[in-house]
DNA sequence: CTTTGTGCAAATTCTTTGCACCAAA
DNA sequence: TTTGGTGCAAAGAATTTGCACAAAG
């Protein structure tokens, strides 16, 4: 069980007003490190909120990205992906079966911002696609 | 002027049958480094070939990234773009007013494919997110 | 001939919008 | 009581699919 309180607080730090749809969400993308879609939070969520909205999880999610709370990922091309962990990691999407892996212990230096002139840098996303484990043996 | 004959040798070097709607758009693709959108080049196309079909751009840019011979870039939530330029290059899109800048000369290091057990790696991607130069001035 | 590509129309999927109702301060 | 949040239904936009016709070898 997590503490809500702490959830609120880290909402309020990026000037967001904790509602109870907002709180289960930021909930679930903390102990969900799964990069999930709209509807796998939807889904999961919806069970325990019956009168939840998946409205109400675009909506949250827009604000979220908006404030900076939550990453946007491009990993996919069909669903948008959203990441609370903003810690130094790559993803890896396998071409065959779609899934998506974290590659947490590449080097640092692959997520320090460049200097390049003029331009200010807020984000840094490293993707990789290719074949993973459990597609290779199928071939 | 592109020279077809080039355009036909490089689609067949990846086992694509070289069409002249899909000779027509790799010509596209190499003359125009600007990561288009399907309607883009669409619309640049459709003038001096009045029957085709944004349907056909569509299987054709699949079939391309298919074989490998351009990327899919996962920049735009919106909308898919395609990018011929394998070379060593990462994107930064301005949060601002989108528009997509190429970074060219960054580090080679960082587009090395990591080794990680079990998996096989084709792409790199790179993206930064930020505020473009234009963009800065106008706060 | 036989295989493959093209393109129209329809269907599907993802996301946003308009608006009425509800909740909190 | 005023402001902001939620959620339904509808609209909008991007992409895919089914299928008939055309093209190429």
């Amino acid at each position: 069980m997590n503490n809500y309180i702490q959830i609120h607080r880290y909402l309020q730090q990026f000037d967001i007003k904790p509602s109870v749809q907002r709180t289960a969400v930021m909930d679930y993308l903390m102990k969900n490190k799964t990069h999930p879609t709209i509807d796998e939070i939807y889904s999961s969520l919806s069970p325990m909120m019956p009168t939840l909205s998946k409205t109400t999880i675009y909506n949250t999610l827009n604000l979220f990205v908006q404030k900076g709370a939550v990453l946007q990922l491009a990993l996919d091309e069909k669903n948008a992906r959203y990441d609370a962990d903003v810690s130094n990691h790559a993803h890896f999407k396998c071409t065959s079966c779609t899934k998506v892996y974290d590659f947490m212990d590449l080097s640092p230096s692959l997520f320090t911002k460049p200097t390049v002139e003029g331009f200010d840098i807020d984000t840094v996303e490293v993707s990789y696609t290719g074949i993973c484990p459990s597609c290779k043996g199928l071939n």
